[in-house]
DNA sequence: ATGTTTGTTGACAAACTCACTTAACTATTA
DNA sequence: TAATAGTTAAGTGAGTTTGTCAACAAACAT
């Protein structure tokens, strides 16, 4: 049941991209990395994954850097779980995004399957947070009052 | 966001000793891993962690065998998980049981900190709901009708 | 007592994942 | 063209997961 870094240092790093949306102003890698403590070479992969699957833009050069490419408010913590550490649910066979039948599970497939049942119920929860908690929502308790 | 493959066995055999309990018998190891298609050497280890946690006790010689302590109303999902798997909190400075400061964070320590206060809305859903079901309850879900 | 059944313990290891690092490459802009 | 910045593939060391193996200890039937 852990996230994992990659996971963490997204959300951190999607935390300065969201500040500075606003301003549609290009962030480099390297005031990402320094402002959230993260590996840069590291921090490179996860944004490269994170613009693979639509949620960013990049721009070489000088001048360059990241950017979001939708509002703050569109782009889901579960999207970028999703994107980053892969489905949310605790087991294949609870996935609704990525299923997986149970392959030595004696209850395989029967609706009536305990671990499915008990693991159905923490998957909905799961993905009902996180599905509708946006960056925006995210970085609102970021901002100092 | 996953389940260990032990926590699986673990609840599963929980499963077959929750079965046996009104008839307090002993079942022993290759039963439940027959039934359960588990390996036999990797359910001894997890037996042993759940007998070592005081939720089992076991009997050795012939028609030994494993056997629930308490009754299967008073042990939770999550006090198993726990056991086989550790905290069920997504990250360490949102646990419960053991808690443990980010170092890296730039927020770190600090109520404002964004990931601690999504991932401990998560912590909690997830808690909320594995700490009230029982094995009682998850035995419930296998009994055919 | 003896042998069989069963659980106990600890060491070990293959496979995999995580968290990075290295290094070469390509594109953009001043 | 020189400097900047992102792209990509590959590799690596540490740690975890998922087991396996072998020797041992206790209980029981006979």
């Amino acid at each position: 049941m852990k996230l994992s870094k990659k996971s963490e240092y997204g959300l951190r790093a999607l935390l300065e991209l969201t500040l500075a949306y606003e301003a549609s102003s290009f962030v480099q890698r390297h005031d990402i990395a320094a402002r959230q403590h993260i590996p840069i070479e590291f921090l490179e992969q996860i944004l490269l994954a994170l613009k693979r699957a639509g949620l960013l833009s990049s721009r070489r050069g000088m001048n360059g850097g990241y950017r979001l490419i939708k509002p703050p408010s569109l782009i889901t913590l579960g999207q970028v779980i999703r994107i980053l550490d892969g489905p949310l649910a605790p087991i294949g066979c609870v996935s609704r995004t990525a299923y997986q039948k149970c392959d030595d599970c004696p209850y395989a497939g029967q609706p009536s399957c305990p671990v499915q049942q008990a693991m159905g119920t923490v998957r909905d929860a799961i993905a009902g947070i996180l599905d509708n908690y946006s960056l925006a929502d995210f970085a609102a308790g970021a901002r100092k009052p």
